[in-house]
DNA sequence: TTTAACACTGAACTTTTATTCAGTATTATA
DNA sequence: TATAATACTGAATAAAAGTTCAGTGTTAAA
């Protein structure tokens, strides 16, 4: 029962690493099972036999990507004592993991598709609420501890995830340190904003 | 010889408008030729004889998109006084005008995606180059103005048009009040920021 | 060794897609 | 009125797409 289990993991793992790359060089649209199959070497049924569909395939790779995140964040959220340390720590992080994974350009296409079966949608619905509540609990806890005045939380979680997601669609165009720069740049702003304090 | 340009304009005016709203709710790729025609309630065929292909009529649009934009702001932007006013004014533009930033989505998705001739992707180019362009103008003269205090033009005037960039993605899920509002918070974060002045 | 479960193939099937074109109706021109 | 140009139809075409499934070889269980 062991040389199967294995075979099944290395496959599908191989389907989803191939997958992933094309999702991200082509999109989600533009990218068919065919390419799918020649990237891999296996056939399209192999791909429906570990897979329920593409779009199936697309949320497993997203909700993959998302828990990946999660752990490595988790190792690194030590690192920083306060709230600010922590944004800008998580900036850092996103700076440099979206250079790596940028499956968000296919992921907005993906999102944006109106005609989507009921489950897929709660599964899509529940990966926006968990960057969210993420947010709202980061945003939480500089209140906690002093280092924030601000009442909106929900508000400017949205805010806060707005501006990660349109920065990571310039950093797509940018160099490692460029695209660490930006992001530490946007933390800035959100923080203190450019406005001269003496008003 | 009028009433023909006259009708030519009319139904070159109906297949822009639904093509527009249909490319910017769907995407380049998922919206089809079909869907337009169910939209407008014309022929396949006539969509082609008033433009050369799919891809010639989302360059129309990219290009009327960018003159219409230009004009429509440069009415209104003699009704703010100061450069904080003006983006103010400019957040609430993009959150109530849902024709203009949605469609970077599909061009997006239309300019990455497309294995086409160098010239198209050129003119994408400078589609975005043009709106950081807008960004850096407004800036500066925020900063003649002794509006703002701030030296790094440049990496600004992306970390705004990623706000909303990123915000009209959110707004999409948005009622129209709370679209505003959410604009309107994220200029209030942009030009003052979040953390506690005391520090 | 026999049986059953599993991993996989690849061609066939069904939809969907962009695009074309022969033909029709309407309008302008001579 | 006759002719040419224009605006449009809608069915046909052909390519590409996602998905299925009967069948094949391999591994685990009895």
């Amino acid at each position: 029962m062991n040389k199967k289990k294995q075979q099944t993991e290395q496959t599908k793992k191989k389907i989803a690493d191939a997958a992933r790359a094309l999702f991200t060089q082509k999109g989600y649209k533009a990218t068919s099972i065919e390419d799918i199959v020649k990237a891999t070497g296996c056939s399209a049924g192999n791909i429906y036999y570990h897979f329920k569909n593409k779009e199936g395939l697309f949320l497993y790779l997203l909700e993959e990507w998302n828990t990946e995140w999660d752990k490595t964040w988790l190792a690194k959220e030590m690192l920083y004592p306060t709230t600010i340390d922590k944004l800008y720590g998580m900036a850092e992080h996103l700076a440099l993991d979206q250079l790596n994974h940028p499956l968000t350009k296919a992921s907005d296409e993906f999102f944006n598709n109106s005609e989507k079966a009921p489950d897929v949608k709660e599964r899509m619905n529940e990966l926006v609420k968990g960057y969210l509540d993420f947010n709202r609990q980061l945003l939480q806890r500089g209140i906690d501890t002093n280092e924030f005045e601000i009442a909106n939380i929900s508000g400017l979680a949205i805010i806060l995830d707005s501006l990660m997601l349109g920065l990571n669609k310039h950093s797509l165009r940018m160099e490692r340190e460029e695209a660490l720069e930006a992001y530490r740049l946007a933390m800035d702003v959100f923080l203190y904003g450019i406005a001269k304090p003496a008003r």
